[in-house]
DNA sequence: GTGATTGACATACGCCCCGTATGTCGGCAT
DNA sequence: ATGCCGACATACGGGGCGTATGTCAATCAC
């Protein structure tokens, strides 16, 4: 049937609204975004907007709880296909590396983001992310791999090198040679929270 | 003689401008921050501002180069008094973590300056700052102390990860625990880099 | 010393953008 | 069938940014 519900009407019209939010936030960055043009592209008005999510933090904080359920997805991948819990933390961090060289990623998630809605680590879902982390380096550290250091601060600090790596790799003029340098720089320092040689 | 010349009394202004840009920005965020009302906390109009900064964002700028000035300072006050090179460049990072703390720093330096004015390694004075820490890291790499890793990729990942410690012992609810926490820890990855035990 | 010029800043104007208040229309309950 | 409510559109007001224009003092030419 053709006939939709009430509630899968306002979940496409939801879905239209981030969508054309992403793009805008992506491209313009948020504070340039209008909110104007970015409902018209999703075929809508600011009254659609307003009704679903309250304003324009609330749009990018949906846009954001989006890029980041990805975000998250594609990690689990890379974990489960790694050989050993420890590449596994590491390969973890090369693949968000990765991710935040998409430009997407970047402005909305990298840079936008923290300026609008204050400290990521804040966030439902970044908590979710780390909180995951956290706990595979807690899990390193009972099975005697990792050093008894702090899970949270270990996972908060990789993370904050990862992210700042990242925007260097964007930026800079050969992103696949920087690419290399800095997974090396990420892997000596990383190695410093072993018990062992890594 | 009172009689100022031409170009103190711009000095002088733009000194007033920056001074009361640097209190709104810290206060209220770069995009809350009505350029008329700090204008007028400063004695002045926007004319004044357009003509001495170009825009909003070159004011951010005149802002943000004055600070990190002040950082850059404070950070070869603290590389004098330490004992030895590694120990200079561990002090460093936890000075750096320190500053990062003050809600001015924090709001304007590691929020608002990378959303409005792009990645920080990109500014003129921060690649001062972290040409600097690149070549001291260079040097204890040259000196056997660190392992032969990447100098610039390094510091960039150190100051990320110093970054992103910063953000989360700001927002936590028991920032000198965390302190302590996230200082060990950083200790910890930082000894990665060290080819002996640090 | 006086008129012209230039620099430093103030004032005035237009545009856009956000948030809210109000209106409209279709569905659902009874 | 009708009254209500949710979803969205439209209308309005306020504020902010950037620019164009105006003003006045200081400097320079002569």
């Amino acid at each position: 049937m053709s006939a939709r519900t009430r509630a899968q009407m306002v979940e496409e019209t939801r879905a239209k609204l981030i969508g054309a939010a992403r793009q805008a936030f992506a491209e313009k960055g948020y504070a340039a975004a209008s909110m104007d043009d970015l409902t018209a592209d999703a075929g809508l008005t600011r009254g659609a907007l307003y009704h679903n999510f309250g304003d324009k933090k609330g749009l990018l904080r949906a846009v954001i709880d989006q890029i980041d359920a990805e975000m998250l997805a594609r990690l689990r991948l890379v974990q489960e296909r790694a050989e050993s819990p420890w590449q596994a933390v590491f390969d973890e961090f090369a693949a968000y590396i990765e991710m935040a060289l998409e430009p997407e990623i970047q402005r909305i998630m990298l840079l936008d983001g923290p300026a609008v809605l204050g400290d990521p680590s804040q966030w439902p879902n970044q908590t979710a992310c780390l909180r995951r982390t956290t706990g595979i380096i807690q899990d390193l550290i009972d099975a005697g791999i990792v050093k008894p250091v702090d899970a949270e601060a270990s996972a908060l600090i990789l993370n904050g090198a990862a992210l700042n790596a990242s925007l260097w790799i964007a930026a800079s003029d050969d992103p696949p040679a920087v690419y290399q340098k800095a997974v090396e720089a990420f892997r000596c320092l990383a190695s410093g929270l072993l018990r062992a040689e890594g």
